[in-house]
DNA sequence: GGCCTGTTGAGACTGCGTCTCATCTGTGTT
DNA sequence: AACACAGATGAGACGCAGTCTCAACAGGCC
């Protein structure tokens, strides 16, 4: 169970090993890595780890501060957090299952560099977020397969 | 007054051209158009608009179904209104004086194509957002003028 | 002017996220 | 193994964005 990476980045970083975090990490890891805030709430609420809503707060900020974790805010407003690898990417996210996956930089570089060339911006951070629908349920989905943006 | 592109688009969708409506079109362009939904109503109270709450954000969210306006999520977890055409494009945010410009397409849609192949998903929506100094920010700033991303 | 329906404001309400503070617990030290 | 201390924690107050309800109001067409 000590070999969560989560855990192990908490380690690294110098945090405290604590009871909570090992619980929260726990239940992130059985969440397939995404969720919101509530989710992992309700749900520690639920198996009573004991762990409080301001710790689960406190342990989503740390670990997005390690770049462990991160948050996204999709277009419906919801807000989910997503666990992923420390290294500039993008994510695509199922709208119907909730499955995420990394993507890399795919060419995007160059697209940001070509807009900060003709608006004069210098562009420090960028963010693309995909949504859509992941293989499997396009498979169990009757409708259109066509690929569009 | 009533050439504002926001009562037009409210009245050629059919919405009744109300007082509070009219008042918070004028409220907006004098943002230049991007603000915070505190700062709309901290001005709304502050110029005695007489209007409330609730109505506040039912207009934005009718300007937003409308897609004269769009709902931003910062990187800091700060939520923007901009006013926008409506058209599929994305939003270049000035981080220190907050301005905003529109960026079209720019090549990302053979990008999007790209993941889209690769990773088997079906992609249905996009979002990009790109967060640097606009050109007078830089201009007024001593650091390096070199773009990143 | 009058009517009808869409719109409005006040304020209750919800829910996320933050903050405070007294208490507790890892962890390095001895 | 016990100690000490800084970091971590939980309970609950708090703040704030955004939503909802509902009675009252006011555009816009007759």
């Amino acid at each position: 169970m000590d070999h969560s990476p989560i855990v192990t980045a908490l380690d690294r970083a110098g945090y405290r090993l604590t009871g909570p975090r090992r619980a929260l990490a726990a239940l992130i890891a059985s969440h397939d890595g995404h969720f919101t805030a509530a989710e992992l709430l309700a749900e520690a609420r639920a198996k009573r780890l004991g762990v409080g809503r301001a710790t689960i707060f406190r342990t989503l900020e740390v670990l997005e501060a390690l770049e462990v974790m991160e948050r996204l805010d999709l277009p419906s407003g919801e807000r989910i957090y997503v666990v992923c690898k420390p290294a500039h990417h993008h994510h695509l996210v199922c709208s119907r299952c909730g499955r995420t996956d990394e993507i890399d930089d795919a060419g995007l570089r160059s697209v940001v560099g070509e807009i900060a060339r003709r608006t004069g911006y210098r562009v420090d951070e960028h963010r693309l977020e995909l949504f859509g629908l992941c293989p499997s349920c396009r498979a169990s989905q009757p409708g259109p397969t066509s690929v569009s943006a």
